[in-house]
DNA sequence: CTGAATCTAAACATGC
DNA sequence: CGCATGTTTAGATTCA
């Protein structure tokens, strides 16, 4: 981002570089789309009109982000919230994307030649929009799997390999979608096999054969032709004259401008150079864990403000979760799990607290990446305590011996087939630590079970808007514990945009904060409530606050009048419809009996 | 700065 | 004696 103002293309490369979200444009990237927004909300506050096309023309196009970020007008997604009503978010939104192709019109306008205006122009705005409607659209379907991310920093295996960062569906289609390639293998697969649960499968999706062999552009399956009609439609005539990444006779790849005489030159520049490899991913990766948080601010902000009836539909203008038929492997995950920054921590203990605090409740999460974890040798962002009672509660009798969670560890995850001594005493020693842990004599000998009211009692991470926060997404991105190959390509991708994000600290914090409540945690309130009796998750934290015994949980409560609620709008919101299961989902059975 | 929570490591005890 | 199981202590880290 701070490259936007060093020179006119940089700026509108960078933009590309981002995928140009409009959310990341409201957020970051774009000045005028920031003044307009301000402008919009000011207006809409006080009764104005919208603002009109000449006042956003009017705004500098070079100022720079860091300069935009720091500027006291900044609009929070608290404050959208507070101003703003569903309608006004939808205009706002709608409004963002017609100031994009303005931004990107504008700023070609005035930095490009006149003899690179015209239907190149037009050509590549086309490809800039295409771009980030594919880019958005993947996005989001990844956000909503709850795409699985790797855990970097292991030195004695550097990349962990992205089949382990990613399911190879979300790689392919993720790399289908920046490069418009299809691999031999995509090709050949088509949709709907499962890849994700057969370990050798994900084995064979090394970079070098994920590096597209048929130039193809893709063609539109079902889920494109459902949520991308533009691009269907412009694509298909440009079959083979044209892709996203190519233009102006030179590669559109970040950073890259290689001159390409040709398409079949591009293709082989593409192929050769821009392969699906670590650093490559890690700049997506990156991308997209920058986007996804933006976007989650911002549904938040528009969630907060929506009823319940309104939440039970996706206004338009807001980013929609994909159907059922974009996603036809992962299971629909529960709202936006930040698994990727998550498991992005570094190795060790250091981070797995944060870990748990950025993570959707382990039942769901468990049951969603189960496959993941059992093939991946990937640290599960959950801690000792949890997973113990995890293993404890799903048990039929509730109630296992060491033996057999030492089994249900090494089942379930991979990543516990190793290092055994290490973990194995920690389980002993959490066993006996923790008093919510109750070791019953039985006939076959000593068995553990579960006291939910001491599990309860763990005293819940507060909820504020520390900036800390922010700064363990940015260290769970991996700063510092990951290799160099992935430290280039973020280096290289996102420092500014992380930059950025470090400068909103408190409207981000408080945003991730409320939406990734710790996951066991989070469990902990709903589970906590409903033992209780009848409250039902749709009920407003006002009807059953104080019916919470749990003498920790007014402190979660006194951060926001309304936390149940908000989880659950947010739940609701962000969870595929139809899926209802979501609150439910971390109550053991016995409790929902 | 403090305390809670967590993790890792290790020493030690007990029973088979 | 070796191993599994269980308890306890200590130190480090993170975070509110």
């Amino acid at each position: 981002g701070q490259e936007a103002n060093v020179h006119p293309d940089g700026a509108l490369q960078k933009c590309v570089y981002v995928w140009c979200s409009p959310l990341c444009c409201l957020c970051f990237s774009c000045p005028q789309a920031l003044q307009a927004a301000r402008q919009f909300i000011l207006q809409q506050a006080t009764g104005l009109n919208s603002p009109s096309s000449n006042e956003v023309k009017q705004s500098p196009v070079q100022v720079p982000v860091s300069m935009a970020m720091m500027t006291p007008q900044m609009i929070t997604p608290q404050q959208m919230q507070q101003i703003l009503s569903p309608p006004q978010l939808q205009a706002l939104l709608q409004q963002q994307q017609a100031l994009m192709l303005q931004q990107v019109t504008h700023t070609l306008t005035h930095t490009g030649s006149s003899q690179q205006l015209g239907n190149k122009q037009l050509a590549f705005q086309q490809q800039l929009i295409q771009m980030q409607q594919l880019q958005q659209q993947h996005i989001l379907n990844l956000q909503r799997q709850g795409l699985v991310s790797l855990q970097p920093g292991q030195g004695a295996v550097p990349i962990q390999s992205l089949q382990q960062a990613m399911c190879p569906t979300d790689l392919q289609q993720l790399w289908k979608d920046v490069t418009g390639v299809q691999s031999t293998e995509e090709v050949m697969k088509h949709e709907g096999l499962d890849l994700t649960t057969n370990s050798s499968n994900t084995t064979s999706y090394s970079a070098s054969k994920v590096s597209p062999q048929i130039p193809h552009h893709p063609l539109p399956n079902g889920q494109n032709s459902v949520h991308t009609p533009k691009r269907d439609s412009s694509t298909h005539e440009e079959h083979t004259a044209s892709h996203p990444l190519y233009g102006h006779g030179e590669c559109k790849w970040p950073g890259c401008e290689a001159l390409c005489e040709d398409m079949g030159q591009f293709i082989k520049h593409l192929n050769s150079e821009h392969a699906l490899d670590d650093r490559s991913t890690a700049q997506c990766r990156v991308q997209m864990q920058v986007v996804q948080q933006l976007e989650i601010q911002l549904n938040l902000a528009s969630t907060m403000s929506l009823s319940k009836r309104e939440t039970e539909g996706f206004p338009e203008g807001l980013p929609h979760p994909p159907t059922s038929a974009a996603t036809p492997i992962t299971p629909m995950r529960q709202g936006p799990s930040v698994i990727s920054s998550s498991s992005l921590h570094g190795v060790g203990h250091i981070r797995r607290r944060n870990s748990d605090k950025f993570c959707t409740p382990i039942a769901s999460e468990l049951a969603q990446n189960c496959e993941f974890y059992k093939n991946a040798d990937v640290r599960p962002p959950f801690t000792y305590a949890s997973l113990i009672r995890h293993a404890i509660l799903e048990a039929p009798d509730r109630q296992l011996t060491l033996n057999e969670i030492y089994n249900w560890f090494t089942r379930m995850f991979a990543y516990f087939r190793r290092n055994t001594a290490t973990w194995k005493n920690a389980v002993r020693h959490n066993l006996s630590l923790h008093k919510c842990f109750v070791r019953v004599e039985n006939v076959k000998g000593a068995v553990w079970t579960v006291d939910e009211v001491e599990y309860q009692k763990r005293r819940p991470p507060k909820m504020t808007g520390s900036p800390t926060l922010v700064k363990n997404i940015i260290s769970g991105l991996g700063f510092g514990s990951l290799n160099a190959s992935y430290q280039a390509a973020l280096a290289e991708s996102s420092l500014g945009l992380l930059n950025s994000t470090t400068l909103m600290n408190n409207s981000t914090g408080a945003s991730l904060n409320m939406l990734h409540i710790g996951h066991d945690d989070v469990s902990s309130t709903v589970e906590q409530v409903n033992s209780n009796g009848s409250c039902s998750p749709g009920l407003s934290p006002q009807q059953y606050g104080h019916q919470i015994h749990v003498k920790e949980e007014p402190a979660e409560m006194e951060e926001d009048s309304r936390p149940m609620s908000l989880m659950a709008s947010v739940t609701q919101n962000l969870s595929m419809p139809g899926d209802e299961r979501d609150m439910e989902e971390e109550l053991p059975t016995e409790e929902l009996e």
